[in-house]
DNA sequence: CGGTAGGCCGTGTGCGCACACATAAAAAAT
DNA sequence: ATTTTTTATGTGTGCGCACACGGCCTACCG
């Protein structure tokens, strides 16, 4: 049973037209009576019309130019994987004629980041895929976009607005359970539990305030065992000999530490700080597949490090750009990526499929 | 910087031949002179030439049918899930003129699997896509292929031989150690876990004695813990009195328990006769996100449920076919999926990802 | 009543490729 | 030397669609 597919001359055929009508209706370009494109309409409806994107991509003919925007990823070897992604899809997609145009900006330069967002403004982009790690500045670029009609997704950063086509990313609460879920296995009545920042001022503020209240919420369910939850925020966590005696002091204070919770990729620069008897001893949750965190990881000084698929979230993030505006279809407004349960027993999945990550149109 | 795509006609002209010629060339179809042929392949690995992949399928206007043999997911939800991964990956591939031939067998009737086989030989498709359930059976299968020259994927179970494309799966052994690795957790010096084979007969045998060995091999690691490792196998899984029975004697005979491993996707057929209080005492690690064995996930009676990413595996091995035939791609000759740790603080994303399962990997 | 602007619609071309067909050159057979 | 066969190469067509172009028909104005 070969259910033949419906072209446009099928539809111009039964409809008593030319093609050219029904493509004029199929793209609103008007210049068709109100009767005969009802006509039309109808027998696309009533034969299932599906237009081919093969044979329409290759007579578009044009090159859609995508810009994305994101923090340098010699800075911070997080980026690097988002980045990753992205070139995935880059690579995926580019037989249909969907190029790149890369922006970066320092991690923690406004400045910077609001002079590549009007460079981008100047190169009119079909579309802008960007992470809004600055509040204002990101609002600026919305607008922007929102005036020129210029279809932008985010990555791992949410700002609440009508216009963005999506936002790719993780539930930050939703890490912050799991991740007192995780620890509280080693855990019994009276122990306690320590969450840490390692961050530079308010930078990510939003994420570290979701995860600290998924992990204290998870928590409060059992009140009865009287889990005690400490909370540390440290800024120089690249200066060793501080994080050294911050550590030592820590544990002076706390003899009872049975877990830690480092709430975002900086577990490392935190642990190979630490004495390795401790380093056992604790259980210790962190975020993310770098390679730093794989070393401990593999060593079981880090117990589990929750994935937040950030290479993923780049590739989809230009697969979504994509599906709008080469495949015309709708795009979820929210898509929020798996948190992984990494453990030395199953990182090399994960790390093979980063890897790997080819995707299929 | 536009980096000009190169044409078929591109080549020609700086070769100084037609476009036949180059396209002579690039599909070997012969009556070329020997000298030519090396002038036009030089011009093409000088200019870099890479096929125009959306051109080329709208000329070839051919419709690839590739087969699926499975068994009846009506008789084990399992199979619903590769089922449904492969249904999805016809939907993405659609506009390419790949189709379905679909065929299924019961889940443990040999002859229905060989009369299946011989209907698809019989249909010569373009491609075959099986699950070797049985071994005698499906080597006949990939004999028939080998002879016929018909490109085939293997999900779920490996048979060793050259000739198949591929095989898409999980690792059973590797599965084992993590399950062994999660129950670990919970256990102190002396404690007993348990691992039960709810199966039928030899069915999966090589599936179940790797995740056994994997399983053991964990625990052998530490054998100063001295934990001690039980193992039943249990045939009348479906019979609710006899598995009563059993589980009762069980505890009776070892109080000591805390951990106990169901080897497939069965655990719920246990659970749901186990007494409450007992659900809550003992640690257990099952496999797979089907809807039985969520209900116990969320009620935190089954502790760990290890997603083998089925939908996935028939995703995948749709994707390959695709890659090989319509690509023409290289495709990798073992695909392992990760293994996700799956607990009821994750599982949503999980579930969501199966439905929608536009792309990823 | 002729001219023209504009609404409406059909035709033609090309996207890059696969493949059938035609043609030219060379080799083999008569 | 001529015919037949084989080998080597160029040309043309169509896949389904997007879009430019141009033709027809009507309405409106001078």
């Amino acid at each position: 049973m070969m259910t033949k597919r419906i072209r446009i001359k099928d539809i111009a055929e039964k409809a008593g037209v030319s093609a050219g009508t029904v493509d004029r209706v199929l793209h609103n370009r008007g210049s068709v009576s109100a009767s005969v494109k009802q006509r039309v309409l109808d027998v696309m409806t009533q034969l299932g019309y599906e237009p081919n994107i093969i044979a329409s991509t290759l007579a578009y003919n044009r090159t859609r130019r995508i810009a994305t925007l994101l923090p340098e990823f010699h800075s911070d070897p997080y980026w690097a994987q988002p980045n990753h992604g992205i070139e995935r899809a880059f690579q995926a997609v580019r037989h249909y004629g969907v190029v790149r145009q890369p922006y970066f900006f320092g991690l923690f330069d406004q400045g910077q980041f609001m002079a590549q967002a009007h460079r981008i403004l100047e190169d009119s982009p079909d579309g802008i895929l960007f992470a809004p790690v600055f509040h204002q500045e990101s609002k600026f670029l919305l607008q922007a976009c929102r005036e020129r009609n210029i279809p932008n997704v985010m990555i791992n950063t949410d700002i609440e607005n009508a216009d963005s086509l999506c936002y790719i990313g993780q539930d930050s609460y939703q890490s912050g359970v799991l991740a007192a879920r995780l620890l509280h296995f080693g855990l019994n009545r009276g122990d306690a539990v320590l969450l840490v920042n390692l961050e530079v001022g308010s930078y990510n503020a939003m994420h570290l305030i979701d995860k600290e209240k998924g992990f204290r919420d998870y928590f409060a369910r059992f009140p009865e065992q009287q889990i005690q939850i400490l909370k540390k925020d440290v800024e120089d966590f690249d200066d060793t000999g501080k994080m050294w005696d911050f550590l030592q002091e820590l544990f002076r204070e706390h003899p009872v530490l049975k877990g830690i919770f480092f709430t975002n990729s900086r577990a490392y620069k935190a642990v190979r700080c630490m004495p390795p008897e401790r380093r056992k001893e604790v259980k210790i949750v962190g975020f993310d597949l770098i390679a730093d965190n794989l070393l401990f990881l593999r060593d079981q000084d880090i117990d589990f490090l929750i994935n937040q698929n950030p290479v993923q979230q780049g590739f989809l993030g230009v697969m979504s750009l994509f599906n709008h505006l080469v495949k015309k279809q709708e795009v979820e407004r929210k898509q929020y990526l798996p948190l992984d349960i990494v453990v030395t027993e199953n990182v090399d999945y994960y790390l093979r499929r980063q890897e790997e990550m080819q995707l299929f149109v």
